[in-house]
DNA sequence: TGCCAGGCCCTCTTTAGGGCCTT
């Protein structure tokens, strides 16, 4: 299979329509049931971090005050996504941060995103809700016992990818999914 | 004065509304 990007976006609040920005990124890379490679960083948007971020993250401004700038870390992050797809759990989040910091930066506009989310509504109907901590659990994917913050959230969302991959297998005989086919779902 | 994200999905729908999910 070709390989995807699996990310995840820590931000300052629901909508960059608020103001709110992006405070941590992580990527992951996945191919043949394996991340191949990670990418991770704070970063500094110049913007303060509400108590109730901290709280909920544990990213304090103290921390995103010594972080790389947020137009080094969309190159890096741009860079390492290149032209692989993108899967994201409640992506219509993700996207609009990405395309905002993008923006912001001057990079290149990514493209389509598959949602991990709306793709666990299919296959997973009986799970009591589709929140990512709570597919993890019902899934039996291994993760760090850490959530919300970008890399652990990133890597649970591949190991969920990777569980819908054994499903499509399973119950579709899709054994080479792709993207299109996630986007179709 | 009162409201305040927003995209997607589902259904008691489509001339709409409410729930989910993300920080």
């Amino acid at each position: 299979m070709k390989p995807m990007v699996v990310f995840d976006f820590e931000t300052t609040g629901l909508s960059p329509d608020e103001g709110a920005r992006v405070t941590e990124v992580a990527a992951v890379i996945v191919q043949d049931g394996k991340i191949l490679s990670r990418y991770q960083s704070l970063m500094n948007a110049g913007v303060h971090v509400p108590a109730f971020i901290t709280d909920l993250t544990g990213i304090s401004n103290a921390m995103v005050q010594s972080a790389p700038s947020s137009k080094e870390v969309m190159r890096e992050l741009c860079d390492f996504v290149g032209p692989l797809q993108i899967v994201a759990h409640n992506a219509s989040f993700d996207k609009k941060f990405y395309e905002h910091e993008c923006r912001l930066s001057g990079r290149q506009l990514p493209k389509h995103f598959a949602c991990s989310m709306l793709v666990a509504r299919r296959l997973f109907p009986n799970s009591p809700n589709h929140k990512l901590g709570t597919l993890v659990n019902v899934l039996g994917i291994s993760h760090s016992g850490q959530f919300h913050r970008a890399r652990s959230d990133a890597e649970m969302t591949a190991g969920l990818l990777l569980k819908i991959f054994e499903r499509l297998e399973a119950d579709y005989n899709i054994s080479h999914p792709t993207h299109e086919i996630l986007m179709r779902l």
